[in-house]
DNA sequence: GTCCCTGCAAACTATTTGCACCGGG
DNA sequence: CCCGGTGCAAATAGTTTGCAGGGAC
């Protein structure tokens, strides 16, 4: 919150009781949300928001590194909170759509690796890692990861499969 | 060109002349191509074919696993042919927005490690690295990896940012 | 007060769909 | 022949933009 302010000072941008209202939904959430969730999260509190607020908002965010935009295949886009928390990347179940973050140093280091030897300086990456998870691949006791899938407003969507 | 007849035929469905000419436009290409592209390589042979049938075609090649979809952020969903040819990640220069290829055996095998330490049976990934390239940098002698940009077509394409 | 910001609606872009006619099996 | 395919245009979905009025600094 903090850091958008100052952004927003340092480019002789307003801080508005909108932007404020978005950001703070955006940042109260875990993992991943939709332009339209987050636009119906910041109506509970001032139903008069409209979606280009969100959006110009989200932008906003992403341009200074707090939100990062990601694009899983299906439906809409999905912006996630980044910067202050450490990087990671994703695995998201072909089946059911959960989605779950990891972090893995090995990958990292390969990365870089990778885009030194091309004579690249690495900026940023994206790696989505698709698959079956336990439960959908019908392991009948198996703890499936997301098993506790309380959190994701994204399980509400129907998958289109 | 098989495999895409072999499933047209297991599912009832037709082999037509438009499918044949888009699919093979699709083939003979290399890298990353758009709907709008390969619409319009299709239409020097027959400039009657539509958009919607590109799309309904390239739908069918990435059912049955010929063809994979690609978003790098920017504008337009890119395509590029999967199955027969080995599997490889993208590099993408955040300047200059072309786009390299590239394998890494370590990090494959890192990827499948981590799938399965969360009980996932890992069926396909994404991993897009995104950085400046050595002309990018500014580096005036350095041998930029894509100096031979004759390939890309998306190299028209302005670059947003 | 000066601009930037907001909400609305219209505009845009990428993609999908309805429908009448065409053509492959 | 039959039923799926095609081309067109209209419909959608997601996102952006123009503009008149409102608000932060």
């Amino acid at each position: 919150m903090d850091q958008f302010h100052a952004y927003l000072a340092k480019n002789q941008l307003k801080s508005t009781r909108q932007r404020d209202l978005i950001a703070y939904k955006f940042f109260s959430t875990e993992g991943h949300i939709s332009i339209e969730e987050l636009l119906a999260l910041s109506r509970t509190e001032n139903p008069r928001i409209g979606y280009a607020t969100v959006y110009r908002t989200l932008k906003l965010l992403t341009e200074c590194g707090l939100a990062a935009m990601r694009r899983f295949g299906d439906g809409q886009t999905m912006y996630e909170t980044a910067g202050d928390t450490e990087h990671h990347d994703h695995l998201i179940c072909i089946e059911c759509g959960h989605v779950l973050e990891f972090q893995n140093e090995e990958i990292e280091r390969e990365q870089e690796r990778v885009a030194r030897s091309f004579g690249f300086n690495l900026v940023r990456h994206r790696l989505e890692l698709y698959g079956m998870c336990p439960k959908a691949r019908g392991i009948k006791g198996g703890s499936c990861p997301h098993d506790d899938a309380s959190k994701s407003l994204r399980a509400l969507r129907p998958s289109r499969s």
